[in-house]
Order: C-alpha cells, then sequence, then structure tokens
DNA sequence: CTGTCATACGTTGTCAGACAACTAGGCGGA
DNA sequence: TCCGCCTAGTTGTCTGACAACGTATGACAG
C-alpha cells in the first residue's frame, strides 16, 4: 500500500530506490516509452499494444496513469482504443508532406528577394492562364479590388488587403486550384510583415509608390480583360520585378550580414 | 451512486433522462464542449478554466473524465496545466499555415493537368534562373541524372527517381531555396502516382516515349550549360506541356463529369 | 460430427474517495 | 518592513469497484 506510492515522493520507506527521474511526471515518462515502442518499431503498425493492467505492472504505476498516458497517445494519433478490445497502432498516418515557409526566411531583404522570385514564377504564368480562361465574376471582383486599393491610396489607410485580394483574384481566374491555394499560403504569410516595407523603403514618396503600383495593377487588369495573355504575363512580370528591383536598392549587398 | 453511473446505460433507474447522444463517450463530448469555448473566446488565451472540481459539476461527470478530457486538450496543445496552480489556455499557437496539395487532387486527368500547369508555372521559371546561375555541381549532378535515366531506358528498369533527380537539380540550380522546397514537395506527392500513367498512356511505345523525354531533358541541360536563360524556359515548357498534351489527349473531356 | 446460440471472460470506460505534491497568498514574528 | 512558516486550493497519483463492449468458449440441437 505505502510501497509505490511516494514514487514521485522524495524518500521511499525502505530503501526500495524508485526511478531517480522524477522529473516531469509519470504520464509523461510512459507516453515518452511507448512512443519510442512505435516509433523504432517493437511496436508494429496495426499491432496490439499491452493491457492496461500489463503496462501498469511493466511500469509500476496505477492504471489512472497508464491511461492518462494512452489517452494522449490517442490525441497524437499514433493509437486507437477499441472498447472491450484493446489499443492498437495506427498506420504510421502518413507524413503529410507539406511545404511551408519559415518565419526565419523574412529576416534579410535578400529572403524577400527570393520569395518574390517565387511569385514572379507563379504570378506571371497566373496572369496568363487568368487571360484566357477569366470568366466575368473574376473581372468584377479584379475591378472591385482595384477601386478598393485606389480608396485606400487617397484614404491613406493600409493599401496592403485590397493590393493582396488583386493578386488573389488573379490567381483564382486561372481556373487552377493550385495557383490560388498557393496564393493564399504566401499572402498569410507575407501580409503580415509587408506592412513596414512597403512604406518606408519607397524612396519616391508613398503617394507615387502606390500611384505607380496601382497603375501596374491597372495594365495587368485591361491585359486580363482583353483576353490577352501573354501581355497579362508581361505586365505581371514587370509589376513583381519592380518590387524586387526596389527591395534589391534599398539594402543592395547585405544580406549575409543578417542586419535584422 | 446510481444516479449518474449509468449515464452510458440504455435505461436510467428514476427518468433522469440524462443526456441523450451517448455516441463517441463522455471524454470526447466534454472536449469538444472545452475546444469550443476556447475557439469562440469565452475562454480567452491565458485565462484559468474552471478547476476539475467545477467542471465536475458542470459536466456532471467523474474526475476521472474531466482529467482525460484536459489531457487531451494538452496534447492539442491548447491548454497547459500547472501542477497546484490551475489549466491556462494557450495563446493560440501561431496557426502555421501550409500549402498542400490532399491526395483526391490525383483522382483525375484533368487533376494531374492542373498540377502540371503549377509545374509549368515554376519550372520553366526555375530553368531560366538555373541557366543564370548554375554552377559547376548542379552541372554535373544534372549529367548524371541524366545518365541515370539513359541507363534505366535501355535496363528497363524505373525510369521515374532519375527523371525526378534532374527537376530537382534544375530547381537547386536556381540557388532559390524555394524552388527546391517546392519541387521536393511536390516530388513527394507526385512520385508515387506518375509510376502507373507514363507506361499506360503513351501510345508510340515506352522506348520512344522515354527517348524523347531524355533528348527534351539534354536541350534543357544543354541552355543552361551555355547559360542561355531565355532557351532554358523554352525548353522547359516545351517538356512539360508536353506532358500535359499527352495526358489530354488520352482523357479528351471528362474532367466535369467526375469519373472518379 | 457439425452448426448455432448463449454465456463467461477479458478489456476498456467510468465512477468514487483518498492522499501526495505543488503553489500562492496570508499571517505572525523578528 | 521584511522574512519565513503555514494553510488553503489545485493538480497528480493511487486504489478499488462496477459498467459496457467484443470475443471466444462451451453447450445444445440437428
Amino acid at each position: 500500500m505505502l510501497s509505490v506510492k511516494t514514487l514521485g515522493g522524495d524518500v521511499s520507506p525502505q530503501g526500495l530506490a524508485p526511478r531517480p527521474r522524477r522529473q516531469r511526471g509519470l504520464v509523461p515518462e510512459i507516453v515518452t516509452a511507448l512512443e519510442a515502442d512505435i516509433r523504432e518499431d517493437r511496436l508494429q503498425s496495426g499491432q496490439k499494444l499491452p493491457t492496461e493492467s500489463e503496462l501498469m505492472q511493466r511500469f509500476e504505476v496505477s492504471r489512472t496513469v497508464v491511461r492518462e498516458a494512452i489517452s494522449r497517445l490517442q490525441a497524437s494519433g499514433l493509437v486507437e482504443t477499441r472498447h472491450g478490445i484493446g489499443t492498437f497502432v495506427m498506420a504510421p498516418r502518413e507524413v503529410q508532406p507539406t511545404f511551408r515557409i519559415a518565419p526565419e526566411d523574412f529576416a534579410t531583404a535578400a529572403d524577400v528577394v527570393s520569395l518574390l522570385e517565387l511569385r514572379i514564377s507563379l504570378e506571371s504564368e497566373a496572369a496568363s492562364l487568368a487571360a484566357q480562361r477569366r470568366e466575368e465574376g473574376h473581372l468584377e471582383n479584379m475591378a472591385a479590388a482595384l477601386a478598393a486599393f485606389e480608396a485606400s491610396i487617397h484614404a491613406d489607410s493600409d493599401a496592403v488587403p485590397s493590393d493582396f485580394q488583386f493578386h488573389m483574384e488573379v490567381a483564382r481566374a486561372t481556373g487552377n486550384r493550385h495557383f490560388a491555394d498557393l496564393m493564399t499560403y504566401l499572402g498569410t504569410m507575407i501580409i503580415p510583415r509587408t506592412r513596414i516595407n512597403t512604406a518606408n523603403s519607397a524612396p519616391e514618396g508613398r503617394l507615387a509608390y502606390l500611384e505607380r503600383v496601382h497603375h501596374e495593377h491597372e495594365s495587368i487588369y485591361h491585359a486580363i480583360r482583353d483576353r490577352d495573355a501573354e501581355s497579362a504575363r508581361a505586365a505581371m512580370r514587370t509589376h513583381l520585378t519592380n518590387s524586387r528591383e526596389r527591395l534589391r536598392r534599398s539594402q543592395p549587398s547585405d544580406a549575409a550580414a543578417n542586419p535584422a
């Protein structure tokens, strides 16, 4: 009765010398142990892991702890429990690879240039496809985004959202989900940060800069409206290349110094 | 003693009329409820959620269930428990958005065409950049991939890996991590599936088809080697467009019917 | 001997109560 | 005023019990 109970305590009554480490509690230990068993294939996929009673004996803990540990493995998706049967190792849920851009990739101006190159690649093609496939609805949305952008220029409010919205609409007009998906992703990553750069790094002054951007947007819009694929591609490339060059000029050759 | 105990049972003794649904057990219900509380800001970030005793009363369950529910919220990273203090809502860990392509997106030939359009967009630009920036090491790797591809043509073995390796090396030669990252991702998604299509859908026969692909690869390689950006871009576009057209011909106009 | 059905058993799900371990805050003494 | 102790509140773990669920074993009928 009093044997194992003080496992987490300081002294065990008759020199039982329980497990040395009692750092984070008992549950995490068992979770770690079982995770290792699974990862290192001592418990293979589909296999039934020991019953709760067996685990109690093996780890010398109460059923409470065992159950809590298993509960966490369930939450992690590593195992699945079936009432009255047992707990089973799940198929190592297909490592769903994803494409991610780490926040660190915005540290230097050179990083942002890299991303702009990616956007040039994507969006110039997207503009071309959009010119071939756009429907009326797309055009209307683009026009709305352009209007909102122009409004926020003179209202001195934030122009980034409508800017992004325009690019987003071009991606949607391709009719190809993947372009829109990638843009959505890039947008969520980029938008929160651009807000700083654009305002500062424009040597020509905010107003002139935004008006030029607006003009470039209109060129893209007109080409798409006229179903002129090559012009649309060229206009989008020009638009983004301008941004890239502005960035390059603003911080010529640091990059390696990691100024941020 | 017998009041709530048969909550999961069939009949409650004296018409207690317990919660009607007993679908998934009690724990998931509480987890769901608390998740909703957090997501809808009834429990704000950093705030302490009710003690286990209070939750027992609120949900009319035992402490076991409450603890198990909280345990899962911990595993999900939604809350953090501090011994002796309480459980607190964690800062909504910055939703790390990712770009993903669902496996369902390979169902129809039209889906694969969509992906090829994305590749055209990416890789034609990548080829152009690679031509401008490639170093000797890149060229060597590309040459190696080409040799491996040619070898597997005549050995009648699987040519897909060296095919992908060539494209991958072009992406690396851009010097822009993001191109390589995206290609890596696309590769892991596409490769396992293409193995089927390529062999079948080639009307000209396997050998002729692979040799043509090899020839196209060589064109790309030569342009990159000669630092001819525009030729590289065009060669890559031709290469991928050919694949796309082959696919389109193989299944002309279904797509909308969603045949899968 | 074989097929079908009911019961027993093992396993997980939930309940209840108790004590240990930890932290914060109050209270008293220096 | 400041330091230290002590207490109350909360989470962590233990114990024992019963309910719910599925499987497997055994009995019984053919």
